[in-house]
DNA sequence: CATGAATGAGGCTTCATTCAT
DNA sequence: GATGAATGAAGCCTCATTCAT
């Protein structure tokens, strides 16, 4: 059922932890298919053997990277929304968590990036549970007339790329944390438009 | 210089085009990394030493096609592009011919998608390709008024976001043509924000 | 840093060891490039992976084998040279140590002569180390006033490309141990040259 | 029978000629093994099905390379020994030659050596001529009283390996033409011994 | 829990050689 | 004579995974 076996010792629990944050750094920089399960285990110090205790397969840890980090990832952008007034506040905050979260994390970044063609199944399920969400907030400030007469599925998915574009362009790329100027921008766009009004 | 060892006879264009095809088509359904030389060979009809007298490298044919893929792109968009009146006219006419594009060519898109991973190199020229247009574009219409005051770039890569992502939703996902109602709401969206006007 | 990567187990050694002399006989016996990893692998058998475990590289085998072959070879004549009185009595020891051994290992006989061939760097530093220690031990019987004027680096080749061509062709090619006849010739040549005193 | 295919137009000579040319560089430069047919034709400018016109395989080239460079190695010491009054002036030409020779086509020097794996035949062949001759010309003089009590052919193997290791550790690796002195020495150590007598 | 040697299928690539033009 | 595309066997090497200790 699960990709993961969790261990009974604390010392299991050290293990678990190296291999989880071995995978993620080289799955993040070397990409998945050229990263192998001995770069792995020796960055994180330890047998092959090993590896298989944990997980049945190598795909196990990248699912489980991506769910983990999703469930993160979430779970951050919740809790900072939690006090905003309006909707547009609370994107605001969310797409600052997001910048933030990836500027931290750039290997997780790309670990979802490479779902898509790794494990698709993963992707769709990331984005799904994402955009389910999104959707949901979304729809509620429609109904309280915060937003406009969209689809909030649409609109939830142009949100996503443009973080997810933005994001790669002004912190990955360059490698930094996202420009003031930059954020001030997109939610200017999302707000307004770009186009005048005539 | 190039990656491709262009032929001198019609029989080696023609082993050339199955080549070509021949990865598209599995390099998009399956992903570079679980696509084989062998694999391309077969469905292309060739023994595995024909392939190295056009590419040197599993790789070459992989950056011919993002090449390609993006030359192609862009030539169909400026086409379709030129004879639009206004900056919005423009983007709508754009959005379409990507989406058309995309659901014509799912392959291609995913072989984009994966060059992060497969070639950070060429990925970043094919979006600093396209987005090095796209905002001379917008940078004029932004003089001529029709713009607001944002930074053309954060622009560009917004609207990349969007064009990607909901391309992704529905299109490569659904695999079908771009719905009407979702082209309207992104075009909507583009245009005026999402924010109500207090 | 090193060419093998020593085993931690009795049974990795048993294995190193078994990689070794199937790749010392094919070396000799049909050539570096005439013997697949896949021959020595057969001939120890172990499967090709395991040939890995070991040796990063085929190269990395035939550098192994040409260092200690020299280690052995020049540790033996050392040995045999020791309780010599003089420095003639000492090139007799020598060179009849050096066709003793190269009657016993004429793959290793071999294997020398293609590094020159196969890596150059290695053939090189295989006669740099013989070179070394021969001119030192001729030039302190030159002080002793044993050898005559002639510089101990000329010497020390002319007597190695005696050895190499008398073992060649009367060890080698006749599969055979050194004729006592030749030897004494040999002998007898270097000790008085060939020239008839007028 | 022969390993060539003598051309009969003008046009032909000179492709075999440049055939000839390339294979003697790589050969030597690369080594046998290193060397592809597409690497000679490209340097000889012409097309992979153009080389089996002349020679029916790889070894063919290798073996005709060979067979001449013999024949006029041969050629030039006989030549300019001729005229020599006593044995000793002759090794004295003969050295030289050889010197010479290999100073100007270092890589012929290395085509023999690696004959001796790459088809082991041909290798003996080439010792064998050189050395019949040599231990006539030996023979002769010991007749005569010039040299030695010594086997003729136990001392032309000697001799060559004296050539052969001099001119390798003084031509070929230092890239230059005899050292005087280095010559001087050879011929003082051939001609008196390099023991003193008490 | 952990180890590390062993496996072997399979991937990428080379290259001597052929043959239709 | 010359061309150059095509062949396909074979070589080197990688790597996910297993298992005895």
């Amino acid at each position: 059922m699960s990709e993961v076996n969790l261990p009974k010792t604390s010392r299991g629990w050290e293990t678990l932890e190296k291999i989880l944050s071995a995978a993620e750094k080289y799955f993040g920089e070397k990409g998945y298919y050229n990263t192998s399960i001995t770069d792995i285990c020796s960055l994180a110090g330890i047998a092959p053997g090993t590896f298989y205790i944990y997980f049945s397969d190598k795909i196990g840890v990248f699912r489980y990277l991506v769910r983990n980090l999703g469930k993160d990832l979430r779970k951050e952008i919740a809790l900072n929304i939690k006090n905003c007034k309006t909707r547009l506040e609370a994107e605001h905050v969310g797409f600052k968590t997001f910048f933030d979260f990836i500027a931290e994390h750039p290997n997780l970044y790309k670990i979802i990036w490479q779902a898509q063609m790794v494990d698709e199944e993963i992707f769709k399920e990331y984005y799904a549970h994402i955009g389910e969400r999104y959707v949901k907030g979304l729809a509620e400030a429609q109904q309280k007339g915060e937003v406009t007469e969209i689809d909030p599925e649409v609109l939830a998915y142009c949100f996503m790329g443009i973080t997810n574009f933005v994001g790669l362009r002004w912190v990955i790329w360059e490698k930094a944390k996202i420009p003031e100027h930059v954020l001030h921008d997109v939610l200017k766009f999302i707000k307004e438009g770009a186009f005048a009004k005539d």
